[in-house]
DNA sequence: TAAAATATACCGAACGGTCGGTATTTTTCT
DNA sequence: AGAAAAATACCGACCGTTCGGTATATTTTA
């Protein structure tokens, strides 16, 4: 299982990982992975037939990464409404502000550099950002079953924002490096679902 | 003033546009620009020195595009908190859901693309999305004087928070090019500024 | 016709990817 | 266990192509 070329191509995934955060997949060459791996050309290729699988590789073991930091310490939570806010602060406090990336996220780098250039790569990302979504509204349909949450109010939209609103963080963070902007998303983040609460 | 080169020129950023915002900085050759502008290497390169001064005629552009739709019917509003909601409809309406790039939009695209690795150009970008938040921080302590908002609101904050949740309906918006992403968006930020009034 | 604008032809460097060949492990056989 | 055989991992040179950019020739405009 963990032989010598499972390593190395763990190592690969894990630099291109740190690469294409920081610099896109487009503007990333794969001789900047190979020297960041400390390997050659011809002992990457061994590994995988070309650029974009690397990425499909990269992509995968990043919503690994994604899943573990920002669903940590969530499944005890009973309430679904303290559950959304640990996964806000998790999502911005430890996977955003976090030393998961030196630059910027790479779900979200991918989904820019991507859309509309690689139907079939960035077609990925946008799911499972629609598969988040998704599960922050199961989460508020709950939280209404239950009435947590104030009549009448649009849970699809709801999840969306916040979504959005997570997303929009990511690339003014990346490039102030300024930990006020996830605190204060989180802050106001934090208000808004107040607001919904009954 | 509207000679044929002045012509070329501005037929060069205007493609350029387009092409930044759907495949980004890096991944735009100067042979692209040159095929979308009807033109060869050496005619472009009689009007802008290199790529990089072609990014940086298309960010001045771009700015007074964005402005003349973000801005556009928001200086006759007298009550601060309506100018911000029409700013955040013109954002989402008109200038994300609009005609104005075929692709992404070229502030967020350059945003992301540049953080990183060319720290003069994201920083520019960086600058004016900062201007923005000043603005909306401006118009938001205008309304507090006059007494519009609650009490004890970090208004910076939300100044931050609004320009960050914008910014997140963008890539998402790209991506899957779905409406409802900026209706929704909309939906809430009119909602969350409800919330903030007195 | 002089100047401005554009086309042509080309440069060296870097791109993604391939290839033949060589260490190095891992398995198989005795 | 230890040698032989087979599979794996890796190297480094090299492929064709494209990159941003330049020098020069030709056309267009005023």
């Amino acid at each position: 299982m963990s032989s010598k070329g499972d390593l190395t191509r763990r190592q690969i995934i894990a630099k291109s990982m740190q690469l294409f955060s920081v610099k896109g997949y487009f503007n990333t060459s794969i001789t900047d992975i190979v020297k960041a791996a400390g390997l050659t050309k011809g002992g990457l290729y061994g590994h995988f037939r070309n650029k974009e699988e690397i990425w499909y590789a990269v992509y995968e073991e990043c919503g690994r990464v994604w899943k573990s930091v920002v669903f940590e310490g969530v499944r005890e939570i009973a309430d679904p409404l303290a559950r959304i806010d640990k996964v806000i602060e998790n999502s911005l406090e430890n996977y955003l502000g976090g030393k998961v990336f030196e630059g910027g996220c790479f779900l979200l780098n991918s989904l820019v550099d991507l859309a509309g250039q690689s139907p079939d790569m960035s077609y990925h990302v946008l799911k499972g950002f629609q598969g988040f979504s998704k599960l922050l509204h199961v989460w508020l349909e709950e939280a209404e079953e239950k009435g947590l949450l104030r009549e009448g109010l649009n849970l699809v939209e709801i999840a969306n924002f916040l979504v959005i609103s997570l997303n929009g963080a990511a690339p003014l963070f990346a490039a102030s490096k300024d930990p006020a902007v996830w605190r204060q998303t989180m802050g106001q983040l934090n208000y808004y679902l107040q607001t919904l609460r009954k």
